[in-house]
RNA sequence: GCCGCUGUAGCUCAGUGGUAGAGCGCACCCUUGGUAAGGGUGAGGUCGAGUGUUCAACUCACUCCAGCGGCACCA
């Protein structure tokens, strides 16, 4: 007899062979109708399963996110059943459950279309009305290998071969169509609400290996109702109006072209964001006790074999001969034997040479090197998206050389340095998370432990709670991830930060100590933006294109609204432009509605318009971006050259300006 | 690099086996208009590149290039 207690604390006795359905339908019928799994101490089961004991209970409704899962993991099964019955043939291989919906990977010869998609929405609308109930079997192992072999479905019978060997192997059938399963599955097909809607077709490799075949990848997205299934795709309308490349055509920041892929021409608009960050950061730099200094773009490859790079990361270095190129034009443009040189990908080496040049005493260290260095990695063609993945790329990169002793305070004055300047940026939702060892890795299992254990010690020190990233380490240490999350609710990393204990004894760094003997330096490489590329790329989304005014392109633009405001215009613009602010002047001759129209599609914080009225009396009508409609403030100029000013001042020079106090106030 | 899709004017996109169209933008003219598109005229295209099939290719086929969506990669 199992005891089940409920999820409010009370517990009843049922009698053996009780099956989830039959509790939900002993509480109420309605319940029973919209269950589609039952959850006993934590696991989900069938409904139709026997509870095989005392257990604590929960029934899991398509309101529920356990619910979710199981609707989309179902939907993936009626799309491999309705893809196999209309093209016979194909293979079906897994079919996971992800983020928003499911994707499942088939094998066939045959390339899919997405003009398929509609033919099989409606073959799995029609497996759902059918009401297949879904049956679960546990077979013994080798009758379902042979089963699925004698079937042609060789990649489930690899799956199964491959299964630990204490592993139950359950099928599931739903009608006559039956697949290998882990489960659980809702009670029949007709419970799956028909809210989804697939997606796209990609390539996929056979178990994430480039060496396997590769596989069509057919995603979709599946909801409880067809209202979220809507808001979904309203949501996606509304990430892709963001889309980085399309905002930075239409506020005129940058463009790319074949030429040069990978990377970026920026115009005056862009370029302009970017001097604001690069100088708000080497303000912060600076106060951090950072040093700056500027190195090679091209090293000889001597300088890779000796840091490592060049074994593993030669194919994504760009290598330049060190050879006078010919201008005969029989021979060779250049000697096959040349030395080779490679344009940096990290500035790394270069900042140990740096280091090296001389000799270093402990009491140098703490020593942290900055480099707004210009590197190239030579990624692959499908690797490369906008702003976000690039063959050129700054970073705001720093290599802090210390003492082990060191490791945990300057991990945290980072850490500080971090979430001080994403705050800044009005981005404080970041989850923190600790990357360990992966499987090859440089360095000894002994260094590894210290040096986990000192990141995590300084992240405790900061106050941060975290997750750990098991395996995602660099080869050479353990990094810190930051996810931060957007405006819109997406997860982004652009910051990065490793201990290296590798990189400063293959380059052979050292230090003298305070017993006169030598040391090793221990190398953090750390980065707040990541790469200025990519860092842009991010706020243009976040913000949708609406930067905050100290970023703006332009911060104001002054509009007139006939031409005998033109001189007045022309002052109040002299005006601003002395406090500091970057001003347009539009004295063209449109009507007002057309200028405010175009410069709200640029996204400008403020237009000032000016006409007869404002002319005589000193003023100007502001118009704040952002709010809809008609909305206008008419202030002296005087006002607003001080007021607008101060708005646009970077954060850290406001917070400089205005001291703590406002800081205090404001908590 | 791999798989799929796409490539037509500066941008967004129609289009057909018989050598191209719209809207916006741009230039010029009229309009001086008070908070998200005033009107007119005009310029602008080797239809991504190459090869092939055909009397004829922007259209069909193949190859290449690039972009997009994934996969793999990401020091």
């Amino acid at each position: 007899m199992p005891k089940l207690t409920f999820p409010d604390g009370a517990s009843r006795d049922y009698p053996a062979g009780v099956t989830g359905l039959e509790v939900a339908e002993s509480i109420s019928k309605s319940l029973a109708k919209k269950a589609l799994v039952i959850e006993l101490d934590g696991a989900l089961w069938d409904l139709k399963r026997e509870i095989p004991g005392d257990a604590a209970i929960r029934i899991i409704t398509a309101a529920d996110p356990a619910g979710l899962e199981i609707i989309r993991h179902d939907v993936a099964h009626i799309l491999a059943q309705a893809v196999q019955d209309l093209f016979p043939g194909t293979q079906v291989t897994i079919g996971p459950v992800i983020e928003n919906g499911f994707y499942y990977d088939f094998a066939r010869d045959e390339p899919f279309s997405t003009d398929d998609f509609a033919k099989i929405e409606a073959k799995m609308a029609a497996i759902i009305d059918a009401d297949h109930p879904f049956e679960r079997e546990e077979w013994e192992r080798e009758k379902a290998i042979m089963f699925f072999r004698d079937m042609g479905e060789e990649y489930k019978a690899q799956i199964i071969e491959d299964l630990p060997v204490d592993e139950v192997v359950s099928v599931y059938r739903q009608g006559p169509w039956i697949d290998l399963c882990r489960g659980p599955h809702m009670p029949s097909t007709g419970k799956i609400p028909k809210a989804f809607k697939l997606m796209k077709l990609a390539g996929a490799y056979w178990r994430g290996d480039h060496r396997n075949a590769m596989l069509q990848r057919m995603y979709g997205t599946a909801w409880a109702t067809k209202a979220d299934l809507e808001k979904h795709l309203v949501q996606i309308e509304e990430a892709e109006k963001r889309d980085h490349r399309k905002i930075g055509r239409q506020m005129d920041l940058f463009h790319l072209q074949p030429e040069a892929q990978g990377s970026v021409f920026w115009h005056p608009a862009g370029f302009t964001v970017w001097r604001q960050l690069e100088a708000y950061i080497r303000r912060r730099l600076d106060e951090d006790g950072y040093d700056e200094v500027k190195t090679p773009q091209l090293m000889d490859s001597g300088m890779w074999e000796r840091s490592g790079h060049w074994s593993k990361f030669r194919d994504g270095m760009f290598v330049v001969p060190d050879d006078i190129p010919s201008l005969d034009d029989d021979g060779p443009i250049v000697r096959a034997d040349a030395d080779l040189l490679a344009l940096k990908p990290m500035n790394c080496p270069a900042h140990i040479q740096i280091f090296n040049n001389g000799q270093r005493s402990y009491r140098d260290l703490p020593w942290r090197m900055a480099e707004f260095g210009c590197c190239h990695r030579n990624e692959s063609h499908g690797a490369l998206h906008g702003l976000l993945r690039v063959r050129q790329m700054t970073q705001d990169d720093a290599h802090i050389f210390c003492r082990e002793d060191q490791v945990v305070a300057e991990t945290k004055k980072f850490l500080d340095l971090f979430a001080s300047v994403y705050d800044d940026f009005n981005m404080t939702d970041i989850d923190y998370k600790l990357a360990t060892r992966p499987e090859t890795r440089a360095g000894d299992d002994a260094t590894w432990d210290r040096a986990e254990k000192n990141l995590a010690a300084a992240l405790d020190a900061a106050g941060l709670k975290y997750d750990l990233a098991a395996g995602e380490g660099a080869f050479y240490g353990p990094k810190l991830e930051f996810h931060l999350t957007d405006a819109i609710g997406r997860t982004w990393q652009a910051g990065t930060f490793q201990l290296d204990y590798v990189l400063p004894e293959r380059l052979d760094a050292s230090y003298v100590g305070a017993d006169g003997e030598k040391h090793r330096p221990v190398m953090l490489h750390r980065a707040v933006f990541g790469t200025f590329e990519r860092f842009i790329g991010l706020l243009i989304e976040h913000h949708a294109g609406a930067f905050p005014t100290w970023l703006a392109p332009t911060q104001v633009v002054v509009a007139t609204i006939t031409s005998d405001a033109d001189d007045y215009a022309e002052t109040a613009a002299a005006r601003l432009r002395d406090a500091g602010l970057r001003v347009a002047v539009d004295l063209r001759n449109e009507k007002i509605n057309y200028k405010i129209r175009e410069h709200s599609e640029r996204k400008v914080p403020w237009i000032a318009v000016v006409g007869r009225q404002e002319a005589e009396n000193g003023a100007l009508a502001m118009r704040r971006f952002g709010i809809e409609g008609r909305n206008q403030e008419i202030k002296p100029l005087n006002d607003v050259v001080t007021e607008l000013a101060e708005e646009a001042l970077p954060p850290d020079v406001r917070r400089a300006k205005h001291g703590d106090a406002t800081a205090a106030a404001a908590e």
